[in-house]
DNA sequence: GACATTTGACCTAA
DNA sequence: TTAGGTCAAATGTC
């Protein structure tokens, strides 16, 4: 999914984001019996917020014009996370996605790096496929939106070769998604706290488990443990969890937890 | 003990 | 020279 300049798809977003409270605002002053006032308020609050992200995005973009020879980020009113790449010229070109909510998209990663950027109050995280040692030079670089705090800019490198060619020569597929938690600031439970006890999810916590079964090859190789030499390899979720607490403080530090389950892709999924 | 994550150091493009 | 990207030793967890 290639998509424009970072600052035209988080307008966009938050256009429908804004459009989308606002119908329901109107439907909330529209219903019948009538909501409760907070209700409307919390409708209210949604597009309030929305306003705000664009004009911010809409004024970082006009600073960014006005200093086009500037290299500096730091002086720009964008989030540094929204901002174009000022330099990736290693591996193939990037494309980038913004998510809101989750940074899962179906691929096993593991982070090898993190890095505080100029003018972003959040580090800005780096992943490589975890099949590395397959081949796979995929990459992606996961920073979250300083503005709208739900929000992931994930920009991503090279081409996943495990999933054409390491992925599909195993009777269990990779899984084709991901359980995420939903990494908001909004408070939401972890994944690996709501599942743990899940009769669906009988080995989710089972983290030591899972590095040791799941894990990805390759890489610094001595510490990877190639999937296909393990006789219980099962499928592989990746959970991302993100303590509202430590991430409103700027902090950013959530942890990414690779899980083992013994279940089928299917049951997973249904 | 085995493995993943963290983080300071290094490399390199701009 | 600066700062983004990566490496790899140290550390933490199970």
């Amino acid at each position: 999914m290639a998509l424009a300049t970072p600052t035209a798809v988080v307008l966009e977003l938050m256009t429908m984001g804004q459009q989308s409270a606002a119908h329901l605002r109107e439907l909330l002053r529209a219903a019948s019996p009538p909501v409760q006032v907070e209700h409307q308020a919390l409708a209210a609050e949604i597009l309030r917020c929305c306003d705000r992200v664009i004009a911010a995005v809409t004024a970082g973009a006009t600073d960014k014009k006005r200093k086009a020879t500037d290299r500096g980020a730091t002086s720009c009113h964008l989030p540094a996370a929204a901002m174009p790449s000022k330099r990736r010229v290693r591996g193939a070109e990037a494309h980038r996605e913004v998510q809101t909510d989750t940074t899962a998209d179906g691929f096993v990663w593991r982070k090898y790096g993190q890095k505080d950027i100029n003018g972003s109050k959040h580090p800005r995280l780096y992943y490589r496929c975890a099949f590395r040692g397959e081949g796979c030079a995929a990459t992606r670089r996961v920073q979250r939106s300083q503005e709208e705090p739900a929000a992931f800019v994930i920009a991503y490198y090279g081409e996943h070769t495990c999933g054409a060619a390491f992925c599909q020569q195993r009777a269990e597929p990779l899984p084709p998604t991901v359980v995420d938690s939903g990494s908001n600031a909004c408070g939401v439970v972890s994944a690996v706290d709501r599942n743990r006890d899940s009769p669906l999810l009988p080995s989710l916590g089972a983290k030591q488990g899972a590095r040791r079964h799941g894990a990805a090859p390759g890489d610094t190789s001595r510490r990877w443990l190639s999937p296909s030499s393990s006789s219980s390899y099962s499928s592989e979720v990746e959970l991302g969890t993100s303590p509202a607490e430590e991430f409103l403080d700027g902090n950013f530090d959530w942890e990414w937890e690779t899980v083992v389950n013994s279940l089928s892709f299917g049951d997973l999924l249904h």
